[in-house]
DNA sequence: TAGCATCATTGCGATTGCGGAACGTTTGGG
DNA sequence: CCCAAACGTTCCGCAATCGCAATGATGCTA
Protein backbone atom coordinates (compact mmCIF):
# COMPACT_ATOMS: atom_id res chain seq x y z
CA UNK A 1 0.00 0.00 0.00
CA UNK A 2 3.25 2.29 0.85
CA UNK A 3 4.62 1.83 -2.21
CA UNK A 4 1.08 2.27 -3.74
CA UNK A 5 0.61 5.92 -2.70
CA UNK A 6 4.32 6.13 -3.64
CA UNK A 7 3.61 5.66 -7.57
CA UNK A 8 0.61 7.84 -7.22
CA UNK A 9 -1.84 5.17 -7.48
CA UNK A 10 -5.50 5.77 -5.74
CA UNK A 11 -5.82 4.72 -2.11
CA UNK A 12 -8.63 3.21 -1.94
CA UNK A 13 -10.42 2.69 1.47
CA UNK A 14 -11.11 -0.53 2.42
CA UNK A 15 -14.32 -1.39 1.66
CA UNK A 16 -13.13 -0.24 -1.70
CA UNK A 17 -11.18 -2.54 -2.38
CA UNK A 18 -12.28 -4.96 -1.05
CA UNK A 19 -15.40 -4.40 -3.22
CA UNK A 20 -12.99 -4.64 -5.95
CA UNK A 21 -10.81 -7.73 -5.43
CA UNK A 22 -14.28 -9.32 -4.63
CA UNK A 23 -15.57 -8.40 -8.12
CA UNK A 24 -12.26 -9.37 -9.62
CA UNK A 25 -11.62 -12.52 -7.45
CA UNK A 26 -15.90 -14.00 -7.42
CA UNK A 27 -16.88 -14.88 -11.18
CA UNK A 28 -20.18 -14.39 -10.64
CA UNK A 29 -22.67 -12.02 -11.76
CA UNK A 30 -22.16 -8.73 -8.99
CA UNK A 31 -25.45 -6.71 -8.80
CA UNK A 32 -25.19 -3.37 -5.82
CA UNK A 33 -27.69 -5.59 -3.48
CA UNK A 34 -25.69 -8.90 -4.15
CA UNK A 35 -22.89 -7.18 -3.66
CA UNK A 36 -23.93 -5.55 -0.30
CA UNK A 37 -24.77 -8.70 0.98
CA UNK A 38 -21.67 -10.56 0.16
CA UNK A 39 -19.60 -8.06 1.58
CA UNK A 40 -21.86 -7.38 4.56
CA UNK A 41 -22.10 -3.45 4.04
CA UNK A 42 -25.32 -1.11 3.16
CA UNK A 43 -26.31 -0.86 -0.57
CA UNK A 44 -25.32 3.16 -0.53
CA UNK A 45 -21.74 1.99 0.62
CA UNK A 46 -21.69 -0.27 -2.35
CA UNK A 47 -22.91 2.61 -4.69
CA UNK A 48 -20.20 4.97 -3.93
CA UNK A 49 -18.00 2.51 -4.29
CA UNK A 50 -18.82 1.92 -7.37
CA UNK A 51 -18.70 5.48 -8.29
CA UNK A 52 -15.58 5.81 -6.96
CA UNK A 53 -14.20 2.74 -8.87
CA UNK A 54 -16.16 4.01 -11.81
CA UNK A 55 -14.27 7.19 -12.03
CA UNK A 56 -11.02 5.56 -12.03
CA UNK A 57 -12.24 2.85 -15.01
CA UNK A 58 -11.26 0.28 -12.70
CA UNK A 59 -15.30 -1.00 -12.74
CA UNK A 60 -17.74 -0.25 -14.99
CA UNK A 61 -21.71 -0.43 -14.62
CA UNK A 62 -24.30 -1.94 -16.93
CA UNK A 63 -27.63 -2.09 -16.92
CA UNK A 64 -29.04 -5.81 -16.88
CA UNK A 65 -31.00 -6.33 -19.57
CA UNK A 66 -33.14 -9.35 -18.25
CA UNK A 67 -34.19 -7.06 -15.25
CA UNK A 68 -33.52 -3.07 -15.66
CA UNK A 69 -34.03 -2.58 -11.90
CA UNK A 70 -30.44 -4.53 -11.82
CA UNK A 71 -26.91 -3.38 -12.65
CA UNK A 72 -24.31 -5.36 -13.19
CA UNK A 73 -20.50 -4.81 -12.46
CA UNK A 74 -18.56 -5.30 -14.76
CA UNK A 75 -14.39 -5.96 -15.11
CA UNK A 76 -12.04 -3.09 -16.90
CA UNK A 77 -8.42 -3.51 -18.41
CA UNK A 78 -7.96 -0.86 -16.09
CA UNK A 79 -9.12 -2.64 -12.94
CA UNK A 80 -7.19 -5.74 -14.29
CA UNK A 81 -4.07 -3.83 -14.53
CA UNK A 82 -3.90 -1.96 -11.03
CA UNK A 83 -4.65 -5.71 -9.29
CA UNK A 84 -1.67 -6.87 -11.21
CA UNK A 85 0.28 -4.28 -9.98
CA UNK A 86 -0.66 -4.22 -6.47
CA UNK A 87 0.05 -7.81 -6.49
CA UNK A 88 3.48 -7.14 -8.08
CA UNK A 89 4.00 -5.13 -5.33
CA UNK A 90 2.74 -7.10 -2.51
CA UNK A 91 5.36 -9.68 -4.08
CA UNK A 92 8.26 -7.71 -4.33
CA UNK A 93 7.84 -6.09 -0.36
CA UNK A 94 7.23 -9.88 1.01
CA UNK A 95 10.22 -10.97 -0.37
CA UNK A 96 12.50 -7.28 1.11
CA UNK A 97 10.89 -8.70 4.56
CA UNK B 1 -11.07 -8.14 4.60
CA UNK B 2 -14.93 -9.62 3.74
CA UNK B 3 -14.23 -12.03 6.44
CA UNK B 4 -12.91 -9.79 8.75
CA UNK B 5 -15.78 -7.39 8.76
CA UNK B 6 -18.24 -10.42 9.27
CA UNK B 7 -16.09 -11.24 11.98
CA UNK B 8 -16.78 -8.16 13.97
CA UNK B 9 -12.85 -7.44 13.67
CA UNK B 10 -12.32 -3.78 12.84
CA UNK B 11 -12.23 -2.76 9.68
CA UNK B 12 -8.83 -0.81 9.76
CA UNK B 13 -8.27 2.15 6.82
CA UNK B 14 -5.61 1.59 4.54
CA UNK B 15 -3.45 3.86 6.52
CA UNK B 16 -3.89 2.34 9.64
CA UNK B 17 -3.64 -1.62 8.53
CA UNK B 18 0.09 -0.31 6.39
CA UNK B 19 1.26 0.73 9.56
CA UNK B 20 0.11 -2.22 11.64
CA UNK B 21 1.69 -4.50 9.00
CA UNK B 22 4.96 -2.27 8.97
CA UNK B 23 5.62 -2.26 12.79
CA UNK B 24 5.00 -6.23 12.63
CA UNK B 25 7.18 -7.16 9.20
CA UNK B 26 9.69 -4.59 9.69
CA UNK B 27 12.18 -5.65 12.69
CA UNK B 28 13.59 -2.00 14.42
CA UNK B 29 12.63 0.42 16.33
CA UNK B 30 9.81 2.73 15.43
CA UNK B 31 9.38 6.09 16.54
CA UNK B 32 6.23 8.51 15.06
CA UNK B 33 8.64 10.36 12.77
CA UNK B 34 10.17 7.69 11.61
CA UNK B 35 6.87 5.86 10.80
CA UNK B 36 5.67 9.06 9.16
CA UNK B 37 8.89 9.14 6.57
CA UNK B 38 8.71 4.93 5.63
CA UNK B 39 5.27 5.11 5.08
CA UNK B 40 4.71 8.54 3.29
CA UNK B 41 2.60 9.99 5.45
CA UNK B 42 1.75 12.93 7.72
CA UNK B 43 2.66 12.83 11.50
CA UNK B 44 -0.50 13.53 12.94
CA UNK B 45 -2.23 10.55 10.55
CA UNK B 46 0.26 8.63 12.38
CA UNK B 47 -0.14 9.84 15.75
CA UNK B 48 -4.04 8.93 15.11
CA UNK B 49 -3.19 5.44 13.52
CA UNK B 50 -1.60 4.77 17.32
CA UNK B 51 -4.49 5.95 18.55
CA UNK B 52 -6.93 3.74 16.42
CA UNK B 53 -4.45 1.02 17.07
CA UNK B 54 -4.10 1.51 20.44
CA UNK B 55 -7.81 1.12 21.49
CA UNK B 56 -7.76 -2.26 20.18
CA UNK B 57 -4.53 -3.06 21.80
CA UNK B 58 -2.58 -3.83 18.68
CA UNK B 59 -0.16 -1.81 19.46
CA UNK B 60 1.63 0.31 22.54
CA UNK B 61 3.24 3.22 23.24
CA UNK B 62 6.69 3.89 25.21
CA UNK B 63 8.27 6.70 26.00
CA UNK B 64 11.73 6.34 24.86
CA UNK B 65 13.97 6.62 27.72
CA UNK B 66 17.21 7.34 25.88
CA UNK B 67 15.39 10.23 24.70
CA UNK B 68 12.28 10.93 26.08
CA UNK B 69 11.33 13.18 23.05
CA UNK B 70 9.95 9.78 21.09
CA UNK B 71 7.92 7.10 21.63
CA UNK B 72 8.61 3.89 20.65
CA UNK B 73 6.03 1.76 19.27
CA UNK B 74 5.84 -1.78 20.50
CA UNK B 75 3.74 -4.61 19.50
CA UNK B 76 1.10 -6.48 21.88
CA UNK B 77 -0.06 -10.27 21.79
CA UNK B 78 -3.25 -9.28 20.47
CA UNK B 79 -1.76 -7.46 17.78
CA UNK B 80 -0.12 -10.52 16.93
CA UNK B 81 -3.13 -12.61 16.73
CA UNK B 82 -4.84 -10.81 14.99
CA UNK B 83 -2.59 -10.33 11.94
CA UNK B 84 -2.38 -14.24 12.45
CA UNK B 85 -6.08 -14.36 11.71
CA UNK B 86 -6.33 -12.29 9.24
CA UNK B 87 -3.15 -14.28 7.45
CA UNK B 88 -5.04 -17.73 7.78
CA UNK B 89 -8.29 -15.97 6.82
CA UNK B 90 -6.29 -14.74 3.47
CA UNK B 91 -5.29 -17.87 3.01
CA UNK B 92 -8.77 -19.57 3.46
CA UNK B 93 -10.03 -17.40 0.92
CA UNK B 94 -7.11 -17.65 -1.53
CA UNK B 95 -8.42 -21.71 -1.38
CA UNK B 96 -12.13 -20.58 -1.74
CA UNK B 97 -11.46 -18.91 -5.43
C1' DT C 1 -53.83 -1.77 -15.80
C1' DA C 2 -53.43 -0.62 -10.91
C1' DG C 3 -50.81 -1.39 -7.06
C1' DC C 4 -47.21 -3.34 -4.57
C1' DA C 5 -42.50 -5.17 -4.33
C1' DT C 6 -37.75 -4.61 -5.61
C1' DC C 7 -33.80 -2.40 -7.45
C1' DA C 8 -30.30 1.42 -7.39
C1' DT C 9 -29.64 6.05 -6.30
C1' DT C 10 -29.70 10.45 -3.80
C1' DG C 11 -30.38 13.80 0.34
C1' DC C 12 -29.20 14.46 4.80
C1' DG C 13 -26.83 14.78 9.20
C1' DA C 14 -23.17 12.71 11.79
C1' DT C 15 -18.72 10.70 12.03
C1' DT C 16 -14.03 10.09 10.70
C1' DG C 17 -9.67 10.87 8.56
C1' DC C 18 -6.56 14.04 6.54
C1' DG C 19 -2.74 17.88 6.19
C1' DG C 20 -0.77 22.19 7.76
C1' DA C 21 0.13 25.04 11.51
C1' DA C 22 0.59 25.91 16.27
C1' DC C 23 1.79 24.05 20.87
C1' DG C 24 4.19 21.92 24.96
C1' DT C 25 8.01 19.03 26.18
C1' DT C 26 12.68 17.50 25.88
C1' DT C 27 17.37 17.63 24.19
C1' DG C 28 21.79 19.44 23.24
C1' DG C 29 24.99 23.18 21.97
C1' DG C 30 27.03 27.65 22.78
C1' DC D 1 21.81 28.87 31.56
C1' DC D 2 19.45 29.96 27.41
C1' DC D 3 17.77 29.08 23.03
C1' DA D 4 17.21 26.75 18.87
C1' DA D 5 16.02 22.28 17.13
C1' DA D 6 13.46 17.95 17.26
C1' DC D 7 9.71 15.16 18.81
C1' DG D 8 4.84 13.94 19.37
C1' DT D 9 0.35 15.88 19.99
C1' DT D 10 -3.60 18.98 19.39
C1' DC D 11 -6.31 22.42 16.93
C1' DC D 12 -8.75 23.72 12.87
C1' DG D 13 -10.94 23.61 8.41
C1' DC D 14 -11.85 20.48 4.60
C1' DA D 15 -13.03 16.41 2.19
C1' DA D 16 -14.77 11.80 2.12
C1' DT D 17 -17.53 8.08 4.02
C1' DC D 18 -21.26 6.08 6.46
C1' DG D 19 -26.23 4.63 7.52
C1' DC D 20 -30.97 5.79 7.33
C1' DA D 21 -34.76 7.37 4.97
C1' DA D 22 -36.86 8.95 0.90
C1' DT D 23 -37.03 8.89 -4.26
C1' DG D 24 -37.45 7.33 -9.06
C1' DA D 25 -37.50 3.53 -12.17
C1' DT D 26 -38.73 -1.11 -13.36
C1' DG D 27 -40.98 -5.63 -12.84
C1' DC D 28 -44.67 -8.63 -11.39
C1' DT D 29 -49.20 -10.07 -10.35
C1' DA D 30 -54.02 -10.06 -9.63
Amino acid sequence: MVTALQKGLPDLTSRQFTLLLHVYLKDQAHTVRGLAEDLNMSKPAVTRALDRLGKYDFVRRKTDENDRRSILVQRTIKGSVYLREFGDMVEQYAEEV
